[in-house]
DNA sequence: ACGGATCAATATCCCCCGGGTATCGATCCG
DNA sequence: CGGATCGATACCCGGGGGATATTGATCCGT
């Protein structure tokens, strides 16, 4: 199978539609249907269910679009990361975070890391939550701090660094702000102070009554004008203001600061900076 | 980049001859030069200095021959699991676990799996050490018992299933025997009774006084015969005969029974068949 | 030192296959 | 019932991937 095959398939898997997929790879819709249909024949297997009017995936098919997504993914690291490795360019590292989170931590990690002996450069990248993940299987990065259980480290190596309780915050003056210690079904559904709700990895927001979040800064103006509650790991306390106050959840889950790589990395520079991190 | 340049670069790269690479993949000698010439300038990168006695890797080269061979691997994956997921075709399961291991989990394991309901077939496969990870990365396998820490799970979703310590399995009779309890270093250089050399995943054997290992037959065979020791997991006692007496290794390390799958799987009789396992 | 052997690169040719356009056939809709 | 939509089919063309023949550089044995 190659490359260009997974490409096609997996375009028209999830476009679902011949013309748009073709439109989208940049080429003509019939000899897009003429490669789908030997790709079927060689594999021996209904990749589609086509009615003049549709296209469903079969079960095959439904296979095929999750295990080339991550095969086309494999390719596309082997690629980068192989032109990265050119003799001139400076042999670097990429350090994935999510934007608002991994303050601290994340500059003790950098600081302890130029300081050992064959450090390289480190770039750090932040991006959006749930977007790690495909930056490091794809190998745009070579390394990312995670925090579980929030993000998947399904199919990377990890090596934990820091596990810390959540916190609610809310508004300073808040009737809550006078207990010690709450449960997640406190801060749930108060009726004056919703939820405020993350954007999900597609950008879409679940269903309910909060304000949707952009970025930190935003929701944290939000509790402190008294519109949104949230439940954060403790380590938000250096962003906080005035107009906010803390109280521990106790039976919110813990949250694990991890730090984590693909898998085949033998690079020396990310060891060393794993080892770093697990000393710090 | 095509998977067949990343098949002609990886046999290139490994056999660091430019002709036995075309034999191996069946052409001829100079389209392979050229097509490697090719991917080189695309990719900007010298893959391989080569003299015109000799060819050797650059390191970008080691980069894309360890990427790319994973890449090779998750393409392969997606072709067999997509073959296998054809309508006619029983959509069993494929557990892989190591030959001389596993006996009584792996039995109740699968007949657990074979009471709940919706449970489909599960074909077992026994193989050598060390395959058991390239079975699950190709796709010739769904789910494997592994055992760490000698069998590495990186790039594996994996739940633990079972701790136990480990015993030197000595010949009856030994003056070791009498002791209720060793340290790796009491075994570890007898001169009258050298450890067992296990074969490593490439087939070699490290080097040592101690006879080589094909399968545990021969070994429990030989340590009866008083012509070995090897260090197991308490679960090889069932395995054992009269000839056989065993001394628990105080400072062995514990030997824990994973069940790993690669992840990307959503297949809901694997899911089914680890929730078993957990529950065992 | 020289000639043969080895081995990657170059030159050249050929044909298959991946891409294009035109069209058909089936289904849905007004 | 006719037009619109959409995938499949028929057909053509050009480039690229394959083979063979050869060159050029290095190593080695005498």
């Amino acid at each position: 199978m190659e490359t260009r095959e997974l490409r096609y398939f997996v375009a028209v898997a999830e476009e679902l539609h011949f013309g748009r997929a073709a439109q989208r790879l940049g080429m003509a819709q019939p000899p897009l249907s003429r490669a789908i249909g030997q790709l079927e024949r060689r594999l021996g297997v209904a990749l589609l269910r086509r009615t003049s009017r549709s296209v469903t995936l079969t079960e095959a098919g439904e296979v095929l679009l999750r295990e080339g997504g991550a095969a086309l993914d494999a390719v596309a690291a082997a690629e980068r990361r192989t032109r990265r490795a050119q003799p001139g360019g400076a042999a670097g590292l990429v350090l994935v975070a999510k934007a608002a989170a991994a303050g601290e931590l994340l500059a003790k990690l950098l600081d302890a890391y130029a300081a050992e002996p064959g450090a390289v450069p480190v770039d750090v990248v932040l991006c959006g939550v749930g977007e790690q993940e495909a930056m490091l299987r794809d190998g745009r990065a070579d390394v990312a701090l995670l925090h579980t259980p929030f993000d998947s480290t399904t199919g990377l190596d990890v090596e934990e660094l820091h596990t810390e309780t959540q916190v609610a915050v809310l508004p300073a003056g808040h009737p809550l702000t006078t207990r010690t210690r709450l449960r997640i079904a406190d801060v749930d559904s108060l009726p004056d102070l919703p939820m405020a709700r993350w954007p999900r990895r597609d950008g879409s927001y679940p269903p309910g009554p909060g304000p949707e979040i952009h970025d930190q800064a935003q929701l944290l103006q939000l509790i402190s004008l008294g519109r949104a509650v949230v439940v954060l790991p403790e380590s938000v306390r250096p962003y906080l203001s005035e107009g906010h106050a803390i109280v521990p959840v106790s039976d919110a889950p813990e949250v694990t600061t991890v730090i984590a790589w693909p898998p085949h990395s033998t690079s020396r520079a990310l060891a060393a900076l794993v080892r770093t991190a697990t000393r710090l």
